[in-house]
DNA sequence: GAGGGTCAAGTCCGT
DNA sequence: ACGGACTTGACCCTC
């Protein structure tokens, strides 16, 4: 995982008609997850909910594996791609946790986990997770604590049946969460123990608007390395920090030599309409001008700001860059020729 | 097919 | 207090 790489997340889209969803016959439903509810499940004879809940997970790794594959056909520039964490629904819900331990399924889901890490390496693929919001390792209730170990250990058992997890960030594989919680970077700490080898070699930190940024994440870097989000941290204080600046070479010495991945959004175009695109976002004129801070964390469908991604550009020596946008890979590609002139 | 209601879970900001 | 944003909107049901 030495050369540089822009990535797109959790899905794949054909068309930008679907970002708005997929329809029925989109061949792009063979490549993307499904999903469904505790509720519609608890609405089930238990036969039924069963029986989905295995349709689900064959459909869902058959389309892991199909999307691993698709990205194994781009440049080997764009082979990076963040998996979706909906892999198996519900498995962290209590009622229904069980389903996943049952041993036909066990065996089944370690198998094909397998192929999807297997494939993802053999294809030179930088693959990731990115648990959700309600995986909140720092809080100060110490339910919600020990519902988000479980929640990132679900990411661990995933990676570790895809084959990561022996050493630290093996292939650039990376579990990222937010600090989140109001005990803060203490809050990591103090559950550090409690977390697998493999999560504790897998697990990054990223910088986030409100509450914690990067002084906290990089608090962090004596055992946790710090994704760098350039969006979190322009919305945070307002700057583009420059890829000199000390803080980004201890971002990069918090990776110990693996390659890092920051993640690069840019607030969204249907915010900053009529915006110059040519112009970098200014946070104190668009302040001024009546814009909310809020407003502007909001991704954009595509990378509209070629004046941002050519500061983003600057990092991508030392980054790969993992785009977060609506548009998925449809942006991610567009980026790509343009930073690459393709 | 379109449209509206529903959905396991946390935290913050703005009103 | 509550909606919306983040995260990753999708699915069920009715018409």
């Amino acid at each position: 995982m030495t050369h540089k790489r822009i990535g797109f997340c959790c899905k794949w889209l054909d068309f930008p008609r679907q970002m708005d969803g997929f329809k029925p016959k989109d061949e792009a439903l063979k490549l993307n997850n499904r999903t469904t509810t505790v509720a519609w499940l608890n609405r089930q004879e238990r036969a039924v909910a069963e029986q989905r809940l295995w349709d689900i997970m064959e459909h869902n790794t058959n389309a892991t594996l199909e999307l691993v594959k698709r990205v194994g056909t781009l440049d080997p520039r764009q082979r990076m791609v963040r998996l979706s964490s909906d892999m198996f629904p519900v498995y962290t819900e209590p009622t229904y946790s069980y389903y996943y331990q049952l041993p036909d399924v066990k065996e089944a889901i370690a198998k094909k986990c397998a192929a999807i890490g297997e494939t993802a390496r053999m294809l030179d693929i930088r693959v990731s997770f990115h648990p959700g919001q309600f995986c909140v390792l720092a809080s100060d209730n110490e339910t919600i604590v020990a519902n988000s170990i479980r929640e990132f250990e679900y990411h661990t058992d995933l990676a570790r049946w895809m084959g990561y997890g022996n050493s630290f960030h093996d292939h650039g594989f990376k579990i990222n969460v937010h600090i989140s919680g109001r005990k803060g970077p203490d809050g990591i700490r103090a559950i550090w123990n409690q977390l697998s080898t493999e999560a504790r070699n897998l697990v990054t930190i990223e910088n986030e608007e409100n509450s914690y940024g990067l002084d906290d994440t990089l608090s962090l870097a004596d055992i946790i390395p710090t994704v760098f989000d350039c969006h979190h941290h322009w919305v945070k204080t307002g700057e583009y920090i420059e890829p000199t600046d000390d803080k980004i070479k201890r971002v990069i010495d918090s990776w110990r030599g693996v390659r890092p991945t920051m993640h690069y959004s840019v607030s969204s175009e249907s915010i900053l309409v009529g915006h110059d695109n040519s112009v970098r976002p200014a946070m104190t004129t668009l302040l001024e001008s009546g814009h909310k801070k809020q407003k502007l964390r909001a991704h954009s469908d595509f990378m509209w700001n070629t004046a941002v991604n050519q500061y983003v550009a600057e990092f991508w020596e030392n980054f790969d860059i993992q785009v977060e946008s609506k548009a998925k890979n449809l942006a991610s590609t567009k980026l790509f020729q343009e930073l690459t002139n393709a």
